[in-house]
DNA sequence: TAGTGGTCTAGACCACCGG
DNA sequence: CGGTGGTCTAGACCACTAA
């Protein structure tokens, strides 16, 4: 049984409901961090079957305005500085000057960065990772897995992968550390001078283990970047695969108008 | 009551009938634009109440393998070639050669492009475009929105915007088609010889009208692109939004390794 | 008009979290 | 232990579509 309102085919009242609550998040009655009303007040306050009630947290979830613990309850998320992912940051004088791009980054965001280090080892390339180094399915590689944080906060997971005929005589990238300017560095101290990077940009939702692992809501959307590094010898000495959540970061690019 | 299985904490019966289902339709059993059973048939199929089935097809949406029509009922989506957004595309002498950079690409992976032209007059200039136009706020500007097409399916609206004493002495910024070439060509005709692009690339879960205007299902995401061409005098002569289905783009940027 | 998905009710039990 | 969210049931009515 409906109750009598004045627009008989108004909006769901699930929606109205997520509207309400997000427009006191909006105007921060409900601050960062706060616990917002359980399900079973949503029932209460806005006198709804609790499916309603469930569905309204669920569309505010998905709109990522919150995110929600098992037992705990549901909490307003604290919109993080975004972390710009700029073209720069592959500059040679960078690297020269012994800056890690992820750590400039996110410092000049506002935030404190801190790294993981997941796997760095001898690893079977996948037929895409293989293609792209041009070495058969299968072959010996080194993979570097790293979790990159943000404040604390998961953000960023990448691997790369290098051929184990460049990798096996720069010991310093079989460290988890591979000093100053990262491994991009190593490689130019070794001869193997850089040229180009391509990088493809894809988005969409996480799975279900990414997710996990990068602690976002299900559904959440990913950035999914990978990267080529050529030396000038014309070949790919380094692949990179990142996933990034996708509300905290902005890919920026600049791109000749020349011929 | 749950009947008895034989693994007591096993996944959730409704991502179980989504993951029966995803398999028929990686396995072609359900084929591109085939109908999948409806709520009805699936709580006869599986046993469950109307409230699990649905939650199965929600699932399956929401991973984007089907999309629903209410009254008609859900179609496994055919996964149209994705269209590569290249940086090679601002290159002059594609503009030359009177290439229009949507079509050739879309051309390029198979797909047959068409565009609608939404609006092309003068409008105020929005906050973040005065921004990025340097500006006031409310300035007027020319704006061009167009909506694009692949196989008649919309994949990406766009707008660009460009100073109003840029855009008064060019005619042809004023109709549909602008000629070959595009706009730039058309700016470069004009003395407004392009030097440079910057994009942002930013990914994030599109909003109701967005969805509507791009038949999305609701919650899809989508990769907000914007771009600012500077002229060879340094100046901002045209900013461009484009919002597109991410499952539609694989973008690519080459970037150099120099100094 | 029959069939479909969209919304909603009013309960139930389970799993996780904190004190 | 009590409170929280996660799953599920078994119905109801509405809105849209096609025949």
């Amino acid at each position: 049984m409906r109750s009598g309102s004045v627009r008989e085919t108004s909006a769901p009242r699930y929606l109205q409901i997520a509207e309400d609550l997000a427009e006191q998040i909006q105007k921060g009655v409900l601050p960062p961090g706060e616990k917002i009303p359980s399900e079973s007040e949503l029932m209460d306050r806005y006198g709804v079957a609790p499916g309603t009630a469930r569905k309204a947290v669920a569309e505010l979830r998905a709109t990522g305005l919150i995110e929600t613990h098992h037992g705990k309850g549901s909490f307003v998320k604290s919109r993080p500085p975004v972390n710009r992912k700029s073209s720069d940051r592959f500059r040679r004088s960078h690297r020269k000057a012994g800056k890690a791009a992820y750590l400039a980054e996110a410092e000049q965001a506002g935030a404190k960065p801190s790294v993981r280090v997941l796997y760095v080892g001898p690893t079977e390339a996948p037929a895409d990772i293989a293609d792209r180094l041009s070495v058969a399915p299968g072959t010996q590689v080194l993979a570097r897995r790293r979790l990159y944080f943000s404040d604390g906060v998961p953000t960023e997971e990448a691997t790369s992968y290098l051929p184990w005929d460049v990798a096996k005589d720069i010991p310093e990238l079989f460290a988890e550390n591979p000093g100053g300017g990262g491994i991009y560095a190593r490689l130019e101290d070794h001869g193997h001078i850089l040229a180009e990077f391509s990088e493809t940009v894809r988005a969409r939702l996480a799975t279900k283990p990414e997710a996990v692992s990068l602690s976002l809501s299900p559904g959440a959307p990913v950035i999914h970047l990978t990267r080529n590094a050529y030396s000038e010898a014309g070949r790919v000495v380094e692949v990179c695969d990142t996933l990034m959540a996708a509300d905290q970061f902005i890919l920026d690019y600049r791109i000749p108008a020349g011929d």
